[in-house]
DNA sequence: CTGAAAGCGCTTACAG
DNA sequence: CTGAAAGCGCTTACAG
């Protein structure tokens, strides 16, 4: 096989040179400036495909202030919910000709400013982050004081100076009360996930709002743990071995009750007839676990595509007030709920 | 001119000016480069950190040549198996200082060329992409020529000019070959998603040649589609129409398995009493499915963090003959596969 | 419509 | 150890 020389890339003032104009004329031509004659833009155009030639987005950056990317921080893509996200916020990022940075900070404070300072390096023209809440006051200064337009993915708590873009996470967890309650449960437990997370708050307090209204005869308990598949598994076996009265299980997000339902296949607990199971999010696999599990359903792709679209907004005009969009949730039945089993539930 | 205000981000020129050094000692300052006094190094440190100074990564990337980042091009991070490489690759991108750029290309030419051409201007140190075989032959010399360094993610056909990484895909598919006709299986089917891809398509071959060497007693027809939940549960429906004496099913992927499950769901089939199923990845979903997947293990956080790994060592040196990385695979027994039903399946 | 020139914010030989 | 200066590859007022 023959090794390919390594020859440098053409620049601009090559183009221009081949084209016989200069560097200014060459670069009006390929940006698509108006003030160029058609046949002169032509020529320039056609000399820069033949050269192979290709603008180095480092220099055009470095003169315009304009880096035409975007940075993702998430806890893990590997989380469905953020795979959503992240795809839809790269679509539409996609769409207006801007690129998506990666990150994944496993919610840990060291590894997101890290990648906050090096995206305010790479200038980025906004910054997605699906959480703040574990930061310092100070880090949180930091970032609000660089000027970077910032869009959470959480119901804002009110006078925040970050954009945010979420579900509405308090009426989900109401939803699921509501569903529960009118299945016949009265005891139930809620496992919480993460306690500094924001939405999972949120979809908590709405659910236990619900059971407080409906009076003494109803109540719930909360259990916080790691918002993963591998923190609902931990809590639920240990939760299966003192299951007591509860029966049924609501859950702040689909992959917690994903780890439910594997501790329940192993424990040979059956859903829904010895306990019921609802989740929140309605991520693609909720449809095809066992039991199909019903859910609160939140548009996850449209909350990315969201967050680019204020980010560009935001990017693009000298208004840098933040926005803060709520997106709506619905209920989708399936088969994780039941009526609570004779035996248990019942004082 | 007037000193700028406060909102301008501080430049070198503002740090060395309040260090009372010239911009050449504060950038060595900054970048650590040796040859510079301690105190001197000390007294920039400070006052850049007093002033909030972030270096400009395009002036730096521009004179340089080192954007230090590296390009990711994906089907779609929603699919499980890309969002565990995308996770394995930022995690060694990040331990190396490198940004990640995600891109999903729905395996689209025109998108995945306008990506490729999108990250040659970001002079990316290298592009890691799941496929090449959907685009044309002068699209592909067009890559080679750039002379970034690519890693693919599927086994080389030999005299590629890409490295690649992945699994050993041919195995993979023998050994479910093997254990389905462990199992009693004589008639099977193998869904393949997509044709053109790589990967799926030495299951395939290795799946079939086990089948054929076992002689004319066992068969495996192959079904085509895309790779997708809703390819298998397309393609899923139109088989549970008619079954014939298929007894089992393979697939080329896990997302495609979880198709065929929620199929199942639906019309009523009972796996693996009905039909038997084993799928191909080892999602981290693929436990808690209904029943439990059985299928071929491979090492996806690991490709990702291989994938980087190569690029790394390719930007760095001169050296730039691709290389090639095969990772094994296993298979993972859980409860998708039983015997053949009895009425079907025998001649 | 096109050119000459300044400059974006850095790094890095080259001197001293 | 530090400075003066060139230059990375572009864009964009400012003239003509």
């Amino acid at each position: 096989m023959p090794t390919l020389t390594k020859q440098e890339a053409p620049t601009l003032r090559d183009v221009a040179a081949a084209a016989g104009v200069t560097i200014a004329t060459a670069s009006r031509s390929l940006t698509g400036a108006y003030g160029v004659h058609p046949e002169t833009r032509k020529r320039v155009m056609e000399t820069a495909t033949l050269l192979n030639y290709k603008p180095n987005r480092s220099a055009r950056a470095l003169v315009t202030g304009h880096s035409n990317v975007i940075g993702l921080v998430v806890s893990d893509v590997r989380n469905p919910y953020f795979a959503e996200v992240a795809r839809g916020a790269e679509d539409a990022a996609y769409a207006a000709g801007f690129d998506l940075l990666l990150c994944n900070s496993d919610l840990y404070a060291d590894r997101q400013m890290r990648y906050i300072n090096s995206l305010l390096e790479k200038r980025v023209e906004g910054i997605i982050m699906n959480s703040v809440a574990n930061l310092s006051r100070k880090d949180q200064t930091f970032i609000v004081d660089s000027g970077v337009p910032v869009v959470l993915l959480y119901q804002s708590a009110g006078g925040t100076p970050f954009s945010t873009v979420s579900a509405d996470s308090e009426r989900g967890g109401e939803l699921a009360a509501e569903y529960l309650l009118a299945h016949g449960h009265r005891h139930m437990m809620y496992l919480a996930g993460s306690r500094q997370h924001a939405n999972l708050s949120k979809r908590a307090q709405g659910f236990l709002q619900v059971v407080r209204r409906f009076g003494h005869k109803a109540e719930a308990g909360v259990m916080y743990g790691t918002h993963t598949l591998a923190g609902g598994y931990e809590i639920a076996r240990s939760l299966f071995r003192k299951l007591g009265n509860t029966t049924a299980i609501a859950t702040a997000n689909d992959v917690i009750a994903f780890g439910v339902i594997k501790a329940a296949i192993e424990l040979g607990v059956n859903i829904p007839r010895d306990v019921s199971l609802i989740g929140f999010d309605d991520v693609e696999l909720a449809s095809i676990v066992h039991p199909p599990l019903t859910t609160i359903r939140q548009s996850k792709y449209e909350i990315g595509g969201a967050a680019v679209d204020i980010l560009l907004r935001l990017a693009a005009g000298k208004d840098r007030s933040p926005e803060h969009r709520v997106l709506g949730v619905e209920l989708v039945e399936r088969a994780s709920v039941g009526a609570p089993p004779s035996g248990r539930g019942k004082r």
